[in-house]
DNA sequence: GGCGCTGTTGCATACGAATGCAAATGCTTT
DNA sequence: AAAGCATTTGCATTCGTATGCAACAGCGCC
């Protein structure tokens, strides 16, 4: 049978003395005398007491958490976020609640339960929020902070790396590399890093007076990237470039080049991802890609949350963070 | 400034009952009329009012929260653990606080915070624990259940994969391949697994007469298994087979042995791995291996912690579930 | 020795919701 | 109309800790 939990009171009852007395010895900055204190932390020791984070948060007004909602960790872009994240937060006394969430139906019943769990702050990875459902977290004074999502919310953080420099720098590199026949893949029709991305490099094409070859929808996803791959190069002209608005697409495309359609990279196809994941060095792909700096944007983020959850004020900031071109075999200027 | 929440109070104010009456519209099978439950929904509705769980697991003892400790998030075999565990155990009404933990020192302050957190149970994937700190757990009712960890503590329940037979089979098939020269890419080296890998495998061996050409550590990393690969293959008589104790392995020994070494898999060398993650399926790789069931060991894990939960009662029981080898390009039975 | 000061301590209450118990309500039955 | 029963309701208490306030101790100083 689970067994009753040891409480201060009777820790205080040990020690002789008040469960004030005891509740200080485990709160910094208390008004404690040191002899007290070492009296209360024997007891404490020899009765195995632990004070309970629950009343304490009933109390503070604080639970020392915060709500993760993600819809994918599959890739492993996010996972390496999540882990950082996670660890980030530790350092600060701070815990991560974990919440999945596919589609905005299921945010919303996500968005209820976190709610209710008191959380100090919400930080979403990879997933979308419904402008009503934001609105009610900034109502209510909880820090939002988006990561690679561009939504204009009132009150909502956003923390996204520089998408639009990114894809520039790839639609001008392969340009640059002779490429003349440039295909791009997108990731999810309505995703603002996506589209970002894909901005940035049309506006660089149409700068050194070259056209999109062709364009496709991946849905971030492996086996759509493959489908759509096949399609790209069916005809008889095929691109000589594909710009994948992620690696995990870019490998997809890769893999599908190589091993389908008997078509060698960067020789025949120069291929380009983003999001430099782990993959994207293996000796396999040597995937040319642009690196976002996942550290730095946690950071960015905890620093934001942290900050609200500290002065109690909800800000709307938006942080865009610099990325780095990561120059591999499957993309060189070397024509 | 964070708004002063919404208490029940209020709404029992608002809707003209009392506080006991908003609270039991807010809790299943508690005595309420339809009538007043509408009133009162209508009021909380009109405040924005969300019970505050909190407060609920103050007076519940119950925080419908799980610990989920773990070490690696970068091996999608436990990105994808963990994320269907959020999903089963939020079906259950229950969250997953996370908290990342490398090396044991670490899951001793980790442990003390989850204690603190006043979880429901724990969750151990690809973490250890300290004997003294399982005691702990156990002397106070907190289930706990490790996933691929056998390590034999009075009341920790256990799940794991046959990794036993995954290894025999392994072994069993390249021999039957015609291999000759058969290598072995351990993990951790005190990791279970690896060394349950390990033995299934060499017993393989030993029953077909065939002696292990040599062994190697790779801890489960891909640069050490990179390095692990080029001493192994630096002998002018080198392995005809490689079975790595994990897919991450296994894949770093394929790039290495091609990009790096020339050589051909599976014609010179085949190549085993163990978990079937995604990147086994793709094209460039098509790696043979043994597949974990994860869905059907989380599931488990789930049980085992919701039905202790219930029941109060912490048992260590222990699971082990079949695995399914996958043939692929990379080692099939050819010669 | 009395005064004032700083540093400790205990008392009492608050946090917000759940629940046993008793009172009250509504309905049926005779 | 009164009694009987089932259902609903409110009261009061509880969970374990934090904290404002007042009381208090110890100390140095005049």
């Amino acid at each position: 049978m689970r067994k009753r939990p040891v409480t201060s009171q009777e820790v205080a009852n040990l020690a002789g003395v008040s469960q004030s007395a005891v509740s200080r010895c485990f709160s910094p900055n208390a008004s404690i005398a040191p002899k007290t204190k070492e009296k209360v932390l024997a007891a404490a020791q020899q009765l195995g007491y632990r004070p309970n984070a629950i009343a304490r948060s009933l109390i503070t007004r604080s639970s020392r958490t915060i709500a993760v909602v993600m819809s994918q960790l599959d890739n492993p872009f996010y996972a390496q976020m999540l882990e950082y994240a996670s660890r980030r937060f530790q350092q600060h006394g701070y815990h991560l609640l974990l919440f999945m969430s596919s589609d905005e139906q299921e945010t919303a019943s996500v968005m209820s339960d976190i709610l209710q769990s008191q959380a100090d702050g919400i930080l979403m990875l990879a997933a979308t929020l419904s402008s009503s459902l934001a609105k009610e977290c900034v109502a209510r004074g909880i820090p939002v902070v988006m990561i690679n999502r561009t939504v204009a919310f009132e009150g909502v953080s956003q923390v996204a790396s520089d998408n639009y420099r990114g894809g520039y720098w790839v639609g001008q590199h392969l340009v640059e590399s002779g490429c003349e026949r440039i295909a791009f893949l997108a990731g999810l029709a309505d995703s603002s890093t996506s589209s970002q991305r894909r901005q940035g490099f049309l506006d660089a094409l149409t700068e050194h007076g070259v056209a999109c070859w062709a364009e496709a929808v991946g849905d971030y996803d492996f086996a759509t990237a493959q489908a759509a791959t096949r399609a790209l190069f069916q005809a008889d002209v095929y691109p000589d470039a594909v710009f994948a608005a992620n690696d995990h697409m870019a490998i997809a495309v890769i893999d599908t080049l190589k091993a389908e359609l008997g078509l060698q990279v960067p020789n025949e196809v120069a291929v380009v991802g983003f999001d430099n994941i782990p993959v994207a060095a293996w000796p396999s792909y040597q995937l040319t890609t642009v690196q976002q700096p996942i550290e730095a944007m946690v950071d960015e983020a905890a620093a934001l949350l942290l900050g609200q959850i500290a002065s109690g004020q909800v800000t709307g900031e938006r942080k865009v963070l610099p990325v780095t071109p990561i120059v591999r075999d499957s993309a060189r200027s070397q024509r």
